[in-house]
DNA sequence: ATTGACTCCGTACTATGGTACGGTTGGCAC
DNA sequence: GTGCCAACCGTACCATAGTACGGAGTCAAT
């Protein structure tokens, strides 16, 4: 397939392509010797989506990286490959936590204001304090600056 | 408290904090007219806190500010807040649903892989075909480009 | 009253993640 | 073989989210 079938199978611009290209977070192919275009494997409309959607969750695309790169050297062992399953696995552990702890909020949020009247009490930081998002209420007193 | 002690108690830089107040997410108190520094309530420690916390969470400055002015208007009526409130709940909701998928995608990674010897098979693509991260499996053909 | 740390403010610079532009070449249809 | 669209490629530009910098003002201690 040519770059601009794989850029709509996986719903970005061509030039989206390019930049991942340009990334190294999606091999460009060769160009046929004997001149002409490009083909990509189907495959890398696959990846490529896996990249879009790990950016929406969050991801950097460093960080994916990291994530499509579980797999790695195929000369190496698996078990650092393992740990860094793992380790990403925590991590996405860790962010659904906090997002749950946010949509508790929110849930307080809507159970408290009334639906009418003036908007009193139908703040989000009100309703922080009363359900909890924050990871940390005593602020652990961190001296260096940043 | 001043500025720098705001900094301290949120764990940003005073640059941050002056750039939230010119993107509005903070307000800036006024210089007392007699001269001098602007002195800050305390609770604006939450208020970054919570713009940080939100914004790990992958929302942007422009979606924090949608959540933090959850309260409004003091004058409308409150059902249009709630309605937000309820709308972003929905999003943190699909973004967990999705979070939990990619994480049982790794998890399906991490089974899958030997522990030892070469990495064959130990790829996050591979282990999505296995457990599923693709919200799209067909693709909806969007005709219209991007 | 001078020093030093902090504040204020504007402007400039950085990194990330694209998006657009313009010129050249390639493929294909008529 | 002339058009025309798409691919190719480098460079430029954009928004977001800060970070740094330089000069002037302020405060507090010595």
């Amino acid at each position: 397939m040519r770059i601009s079938e794989l850029a709509k199978g996986a719903d970005v611009g061509v030039e989206t392509i390019r930049f991942y290209e340009r990334k190294g977070l999606i091999t460009q192919p060769l160009r046929p010797a004997n001149g002409g275009f490009r083909t990509y494997p189907s495959e890398t409309i696959d990846r490529v989506r896996f990249i879009r959607e790990a950016q929406e969750l969050g991801f950097s695309l460093g960080e994916v990286e990291e994530l499509l790169s579980l797999k790695a050297d195929p000369k190496t062992d698996c078990s650092a490959v393992r740990e860094q399953a793992r380790k990403k696995r925590d991590e996405v552990n860790a962010k659904i936590k906090r997002l749950k702890a946010l949509q508790r909020t929110l849930t307080v949020l809507i159970d408290a204001c009334p639906g009418k009247g003036a908007t009193t009490n139908c703040s989000i930081l009100d309703a922080l304090e009363t359900g909890g998002t924050s990871k940390q209420t005593t602020k652990p007193q961190n001296s260096s600056r940043r």
